[in-house]
DNA sequence: TTGTATGCGTTATCAG
DNA sequence: CTGATAACGCATACAA
């Protein structure tokens, strides 16, 4: 058995409350009896019990992570590296660590999450995404459990404290950036129209359209998933239409890299006879060819703040719902070109 | 408060410890008894205490995950996801719960493993990755704490349970493919040689010329980062030699896709003027352009059989020390040509 | 400033 | 088959 707060004690020659008043630095110890506590800490290699604290706290110090379903493809976009370092920054910082669902179906997921609230694993959690209909938040709400989600909820945004982009100015901007450069015949290429980001962003998409007085066509509205097969088959759906768009706007880096690459073998070069804008900004942008512009949403920040926030909720329950909104900057490289009156080849 | 077994007592008229038995199915509870108890349960809402029944037990059920510093540009690759993908579905079938390491330095690190370890949070770990003269492997050897390491350990192999590729035998046979083109002039460029599987792969390229009757040349041997920054260093270092190489052995998809992109800034035609095998196969590798002949290694299984493994070795700890290689298998894709006289230009 | 007693929610050991 | 009761290791209210 390990050595105990008790083992300690004795060696030291003070009762167990001494040694765990030490423990937390109590001011009411003096520094005499500390010393020598923590002299018999060192010699017997003491090093507390984190269960048997948390059974007595009531607090765990550990944060939920919610991930989508990890049969699903989306896991592997390197979006989810990125938040979590900043998760586990932010994390880390206040002496946080960090659990994860596993499961591989919506289902799965959900009883993991009751598990870990229920079962008082975790003091609070992090959605990583925000889908359409969520079951998992609305149970959390209905246990009025801490939580923040990345993203934005769907339904009751007020009451949900959550970090987003301003996603539907970020895709307005982009689209009005293809359209300042003459576009008419302007795309869209999502991901899954179940997640709010690509719902935000269509919708900005769609008011910049309007606002320029270019007309709206379904045809132009592409959802996959947000991974490269998703790519090609954008690519090929969009140019067999008997006028093919000659900019667009993609939810993401990494099918957007797909798409290049589609456009690519095709003999479409980008940017002279296509345009594209896409999101996220991940070290794939700056490696594709061309370089891709892309916005920056600042997914390390997003991790850090939703991690930072859950932690002030879990310290203080009664702080407010919150939104949090982190900027957003577009980053030009080569993949935007002036429109010019070139016959896109179908 | 929650609910507590208590509580479902109360209302079964039973016994505590009854209720604790109908949780654990135990076998000499009367059926009648088990479905008041559970029927009670349900009317409450009841959900065991993970923490106070870890305190009791003295288990955790949950596994530890290492991961090479946050600050690391490793990170980022998407061999993460994927071993991930792998821990967390054998995790799951096994009821266990995944907790992370945050840290940015090595030493935040170590501190973090110590934590888990001493602070009883964890029933085992998993490393992710090998690194040379690692204090953790040190640390948890000397606690004889149950873990496996994916990858090889650089010291103390026999007593160390791991999972890892046959490294040296797939550089090798990468090399021998390339060789066999009739390339002669075949470059290594590795990630950090602070990794095992760098040096294995290494010496598995080494062994290739060797046995070939080809001369070895420290020139052709690049160390960086697993990067895009890597990719393109390595390109412009081995272009500026008086005799370039024609062929490259690359350790990873991601800096191969940094090294294509760069060559093809430069006008070097892939696989005209150089041919290209790179390692692990994951999605970027279909992705790229041209698509890249790359090794699997079959990332899902490394981190599926560690899990499973680690999980046994916690049910039994007489288990002896194992040694788990995956299989690996060269997907041929278009990096790859015969070599011909044409001179690359310098 | 320090010690004593009790509780946190379970499981396990005895009895019965 | 079931019920008391004592751990598990620590924190804290209350005493001293």
């Amino acid at each position: 058995m390990a050595v105990t707060i008790k083992d300690v004690a004795k060696i030291a020659n003070v009762a167990p409350s001494t040694v765990s008043r030490v423990i937390a630095n109590s001011s009411r110890i003096s520094e005499r009896t500390k010393k020598r506590v923590r002299e018999a800490m060192e010699e017997l290699g003491y090093h507390p019990n984190f269960i048997a604290r948390s059974l007595a706290n009531q607090s765990t110090q550990v944060i939920g992570l919610v991930m989508p379903a990890s049969a699903d493809k989306t896991f592997q976009n390197p979006f989810f590296p990125e938040v979590l370092r900043g998760i586990s920054t932010a994390a880390h910082e206040k002496q946080y660590a960090l659990q994860m669902s596993t499961g591989e179906t919506e289902r799965e997921i959900l009883e993991g999450v009751m598990q870990m609230v229920q079962g008082r694993r975790v003091d609070g959690i992090i959605l990583l995404y925000s889908a359409v209909d969520d079951k998992i938040i609305k149970y959390l709400q209905k246990e009025s459990f801490p939580f923040v989600v990345i993203g934005k909820p769907y339904e009751n945004v007020e009451e949900i404290t959550h970090v987003d982009n301003d996603n539907y100015r970020a895709a307005k901007e982009a689209t009005e950036h293809l359209l300042g450069l003459g576009h008419k015949r302007v795309a869209f290429v999502g991901g899954s129209i179940q997640l709010v980001v690509t719902i935000d962003r269509l919708l900005g998409y769609e008011n910049a359209l309007r606002t320029a007085g270019v007309p709206y066509k379904d045809e132009y509205i592409i959802h996959e998933e947000f991974l490269k097969e998703g790519g090609q088959e954008a690519v090929s759906e969009l140019l067999s239409l008997s006028e093919p768009p000659t900019a667009l706007v993609v939810a993401d880096d990494l099918m957007a890299l797909g798409i290049l690459n589609t456009l690519h073998d095709i003999g479409i070069v980008v940017p002279d006879q296509m345009s594209i804008v896409s999101f996220n900004n991940v070290l794939l942008a700056e490696v594709a060819r061309p370089p891709l512009t892309s916005v920056d949403i600042n997914i390390f920040q997003l991790g850090f703040q939703a991690a930072k926030t859950l932690t002030q909720m879990i310290k203080d329950p009664t702080e407010p719902t919150k939104r949090i909104i982190i900027p957003h900057s577009m980053v030009k490289r080569h993949t935007c070109k002036e429109f010019e009156a070139v016959v896109v080849k179908s």
